[in-house]
DNA sequence: TGGATCGATAAATTTTATTTATGATATAAG
DNA sequence: CTTATATCATAAATAAAATTTATCGATCCA
């Protein structure tokens, strides 16, 4: 069974004659009526009832063309669907982040993707990192907005942008007018940090850890809108990243006398990823965008 | 373009393996590689994500497996599609007769046909000797019942019966009580016969003609049926083929001395078709069934 | 009846698919 | 840490298949 051969048989149906069939099909008429006869042999039913005086299509024959035709078309279907996806800056691209960024950072990008690559199918996925990176790995996802580090040698990452974290306490707060504290005036209070699995409680952790501040131990928030919440009722103060402290105005932020800790935010996808070169320009692009830096940091 | 390679991709799919793959489709694991890279080259589009690792499809190749799985089974289709129709003793068989045989006979032969080809799908038409000629040359009927002759290289058959046209009176005519007539005493007498195009019309009047016997020239029977009334009413008196005078017990028929004309009608295919021999089967067997002699006559 | 056209056939050729053998890389067991 | 054994990719050799060229026999039309 072979597909030229379904061509050959809708072909010589098209015309009625073996000679303009294979003008049609680009061959000689020998090539046309040899393989006709082999497909005959392969269903063992004859096809085309042949005299000399000319030929037609047997009942069975008809039904066989009426299927072929059926047949190639889908093939030709699949032929258009591949040069869709051809284009690299076409087609679906599934992009993560996890949840202390996903919904403070995507808002920003999607304007700038859509704009920058109207033909692709944008579909945002928020998880934790911890299903980000397997779901990167299994291929369901085509990159991730990560923090470093990300230790899994079959990705590669291009840096995006770093930011600070401050300390967001309500209008309300003792520190609310003040526009800095020192980490020796935090080392007294205690931090409501998020649950475990998000990667924010593990920095904010080492800075703790380095800083001697303690953590609230009997809570912890489940996403960063109750620990907004929280902060705003006056119930807790924790450390925040720049971009959701963007967002939420409602608040007060303090910096940190000497610098707060930073996160550092990551485009990460498989090396052997088919928009590896999508991936790149991307990169390029967002840290242009997003970055502190003329210069953008790939670790590939 | 390739099926094989359609079969490949959805074997590795099924496996996750090319190693696997290769094995379910009793190929090597090298052919099969290849043959999934061609695919690609050809499509234009990654298929297969590939790492030291393993390898999983792309959005991409997952759309082209999933269409790939329905051609496959179309094809598979057509296949099992003709491995029915291989059964030359099954399928459609078109068989036409023309109308002053069709109501008389077919009634006999259709219980016949089901008993000995029970795969065969009967489609039974009426029509007059030319229009079945026509659509026998045409492939558009399998075989005809028709009246010899028929000239037509295209064409053989074989005799399945010949049978005697008796006179056909009604029960009140004169000759009601007769059994037998002589030539001379309807040479004195008007026949009704059918119109134009009815292959019987050209047999009474090839006897009329020899016997010296004239026709109704105002008036001719469009049907048997309305033949076989005339003669019920009285209107006229005709030449009624056997197998219509033992439907219609109503009238009386009187047979000619030293034997009436006759028809003889043969089963009539086109000597390409695929059909033949199943054609020649049933010349047999309707030759034995209805004909007169042991032997049957084949033109073929 | 001769010339043109049609499809079938045969042999030669080209193209394509497949196998065998081998290599590079990763995983699992000792 | 090393060896053994998977994995898939690659290369060259081989086998298989489709195609072309050339030709034949038959029909059709003038």
């Amino acid at each position: 069974m072979n597909l030229q051969t379904f061509k050959y048989l809708i072909a010589l149906e098209k015309h009625g004659s073996f000679r303009l069939a294979a003008e049609e099909c680009f061959v000689s008429q020998p090539a046309l009526s040899i393989q006709i006869k082999k497909v005959e042999d392969e269903l063992g039913v004859v096809l085309l009832e042949r005299s000399p005086k000319g030929f037609f299509f047997t009942p069975c024959g008809k039904e066989v063309v009426a299927r072929a035709k059926k047949v190639v078309q889908q093939v030709e279907e699949i032929e258009a669907l591949a040069r869709n996806w051809h284009n690299p800056y076409g087609g679906p691209l599934s992009l993560g982040a996890f949840p202390t960024l996903a919904p403070y950072f995507f808002p920003h990008i999607i304007d700038h993707l859509v704009d920058s690559y109207p033909q692709l199918q944008i579909n945002l996925i928020e998880e934790k990192t911890g299903i980000l990176v397997q779901r990167l790995l299994a291929g369901d996802l085509d990159a991730a907005f990560l923090a470093l580090p990300i230790k899994e040698d079959d990705l590669e990452y291009g840096e995006i942008f770093t930011e600070e974290f401050f300390i967001g306490v309500s209008k309300r707060h003792a520190w609310a007018e003040r526009d800095q504290i020192t980490p020796q005036e935090l080392a007294a209070e205690k931090l409501l940090l998020l649950e475990d699995g998000h990667c924010l409680r593990g920095q904010a952790l080492d800075y703790c850890s380095r800083s001697g501040i303690g953590e609230v131990l009997n809570f912890r928030a489940s996403s960063m809108e109750t620990l907004l919440q929280m902060i705003s009722m006056q119930r807790a103060i924790s450390l925040v990243p720049q971009c959701v402290a963007e967002k939420n105005p409602q608040l007060h932020y303090v910096s940190l006398e000497g610098g707060g800790p930073t996160r550092t935010i990551g485009l990460y996808w498989r090396k052997s990823s088919v928009r590896r070169d999508l991936m790149l320009e991307l990169v390029d692009d967002l840290s242009r965008e997003y970055g502190q830096k003329d210069e953008f940091a790939l670790h590939i």
